[in-house]
DNA sequence: AGCTCATGGCGAG
DNA sequence: TCGCCCTGAGCTG
């Protein structure tokens, strides 16, 4: 379900419904009982995003670390609601909202050390504005590992999913096929700037769009035939992910 | 009802 | 590189 803009938009809207009030924490589905038992009923002091991960930090520097994965989802509901699903990991509730957290990868209670070593482990998100892709390119600069593959990975740029990485290799005309190394310095900026651009661009749509002539709002991913020549879209197996490209376009 | 696929990521080998 | 974990939607029959 989510890429990295996913995740900021939730964090925002978990900060509009629960940040500074006490909080009621459940879990239905049983396997973050004994953690949401110490969390139950404190104050939610607010939550961060970076990249896929989102932490909801409470009083007496709790974090819960919630990482969706393929299949997380996270709904809001106004109170009382109606009673959870029995897949529901988390439920929170204050006087106003309920949020649920189905399917997450990972759902965990963190304190305050154990959050800074995964954010120490996290590569710039180019969402946030203090990132910055010098730090990325000094990681990438010298390496063989093709372009395609590299955007998935998390300690180099954080928050790029499948769809982003398909989607920016195509605005840019890059095969996703060309180690980083081959790369201009001038071509990654250029790169990290339509992440930017684009990524935030999806914070505030709550959806990927890089095309807004098409229903899908893709250009690339998911597409049979590629937008501008019209030739056969390319698929195959990149970094463990389906990777979309034009190999007409993206030289 | 059953199968397939999905915007992730981890650990084993 | 593969299998596995988490869940749900959309198809097929």
């Amino acid at each position: 379900m989510p890429e990295g803009h996913k995740i900021h938009r939730l964090a925002n809207e978990l900060n509009q419904k629960f940040k500074g009030t006490r909080v009621d924490a459940e879990s239905p589905q049983g396997r973050f009982s004994q953690s949401a038992a110490l969390i139950n009923n404190s104050v939610l002091v607010g939550a961060q995003a970076w990249g896929k991960h989102l932490t909801i930090e409470f009083e007496k520097d709790l974090f819960v670390h919630i990482h969706l994965g393929l299949y997380g989802r996270c709904k809001f509901w106004q109170t009382p609601g109606l009673q959870p699903k029995e897949t529901v990991r988390l439920r929170l509730r204050n006087l106003e909202s309920i949020f649920d957290l189905t399917g997450p990868n990972c759902c965990e209670l963190f304190d305050d050390k154990e959050r800074q070593e995964l954010y120490a482990r996290l590569g710039p998100d180019p969402i946030h504005p203090s990132a910055n892709y010098e730090t990325v390119w000094k990681k990438i600069k010298n390496s063989k590992v093709p372009i395609g593959k590299i955007l998935l990975e998390q300690n180099k740029i954080s928050g790029v999913g499948n769809i982003y990485r398909a989607e920016a290799l195509f605005a840019m005309e890059i095969n996703p096929n060309r180690p980083a190394k081959e790369l201009k310095k001038v071509e990654f900026e250029r790169l990290w700037d339509w992440l930017v651009t684009y990524m935030r661009l999806g914070v505030s749509r709550n959806r990927i769009t890089t095309n807004f002539d098409s229903a899908k709002e893709t250009m690339i991913y998911g597409k049979a035939e590629c937008p501008q020549c019209q030739r056969q879209v390319v698929k195959w197996n990149l970094g463990g992910r389906k990777m979309y490209a034009c190999f007409d376009c993206q030289k």
